[in-house]
DNA sequence: TGTACATCAGTGAACGCGCGTTCACTGATGTAC
DNA sequence: TGTACATCAGTGAACGCGCGTTCACTGATGTAC
């Protein structure tokens, strides 16, 4: 049999993505500074001290955890801004597509907008970091684009933060809201995102500065 | 001796600020999800018993310090917004008012923004409830000033709302930041304040709907 | 004002329980020859 | 291919500890007369 991965290696991946499966069911309504070794591997079924073969602590799993939900989505909302369309085109899909991945994977979601301020430092900035990424993708791509020009790069990381922001907020409030909710939570959404755009429009009409 | 309060009633309601304070000083590194009933008897001097005298357990003691924070700050921001000027003095007085407040009692800020996405339920709803009163206080100073002419109630709300999120967004970041970091916190904040603005000025130049 | 009784904020012992971490271990997988 | 040894993911017992909650209590404060 040829071993492209290792079975042992293979186990251990399995057991690790079950310890990380585990404590993010387990986190639904808690937060990860109340979360309990012995839970998660009590949930997984395996020995509590079979833990440590994989983190050092439940905040590295938190950690992990950051890394599994936006490591994966970096250049989506790049490739979105980037998409043809008018400007009223390119928000509707922006929020939708915000909207169907929180519908798709609502625990990892949650417990970024959880986590996000919540009292485990190392996680908080690990969030802090990849949120800092997306700002920074969003402004590049907002530069590149006719109606960036002109725009400081200063400008263009505030415009790209608050739009990440926005972003977060919004998913926060669609798991808040729950499925009947959504539509109100879109709509208002949307709003803002119309809103902040108008301003863009006419950040550079101001007095000389 | 006069008895105006009752000896039985003062003493009951030190001790129940003691804990309050307390408790906030044990959640300046951790969440509310986390925090044992002990540890706040033990910092008070109390026995853990008589923790009960004073709350069912932490959830609602957690519910008393979103009152405590926020309870207070009715009729602050929309006096701000009332006050005469133009549109960018009265941004900045903005931040600087909420600037100010962060640092005078970080720790409840802290508290706010930590639990307001939070694992605690309670905690979490009391908090929507009071943002929600203050986006309605904005909405309807806003909707009060000629700016606000001809907006519908629906969309003076969504600006009150962002206003607000704006707000526990600054504070939050204020935190983190850290005294070396404030000054850079809030330019952007006034940068994304005066974007804002823009929006709000042109948002019924769009085509009729 | 004085006395007798009621209230109730805070006490302290006791309980069963789950926690994180240590340690020496087992046995399947991996590797060297 | 076969054998002998090394690695290491997961085990299971044990530890000391702090937790939330119960209960009957104490003694200062409050109240009725």
């Amino acid at each position: 049999m040829s071993h492209t991965v290792g079975v042992r290696q293979a186990q251990k991946l399995k057991t690790r993505q079950a310890l990380l499966d585990a404590a993010l069911a387990l986190l639904e309504h808690r937060s990860l500074g109340s979360l309990g070794l012995r839970e998660v591997t009590r949930a997984v079924g395996v020995a509590p001290t079979a833990f440590y073969r994989h983190f050092d602590d439940t905040a590295a799993l938190g950690v992990a955890l950051v890394e599994e939900t936006l490591g994966s989505l970096h250049g989506l909302i790049a490739a979105i801004l980037a998409a043809t369309g008018d400007s009223e085109e390119r928000l509707e899909r922006s929020v939708s597509v915000i909207a169907a991945h929180v519908a798709a994977q609502p625990g990892h979601f949650r417990f970024i907008a959880r986590e996000q301020h919540g009292g485990v430092a190392p996680v908080r900035a690990a969030i802090a970091d990849q949120l800092a990424l997306f700002a920074e993708e969003v402004a590049a791509v907002l530069g590149a684009e006719p109606a960036g020009a002109g725009w400081s790069r200063q400008d263009l990381l505030m415009l790209g933060g608050l739009y990440v922001d926005h972003m977060v907020l919004t998913a926060s409030a669609l798991l808040e809201a729950g499925p009947a909710g959504e539509a109100e939570v879109v709509r208002v959404a949307r709003r803002r995102l119309r809103l902040v755009t108008l301003g863009r429009q006419h950040w550079l009409d101001g007095p000389a500065r």
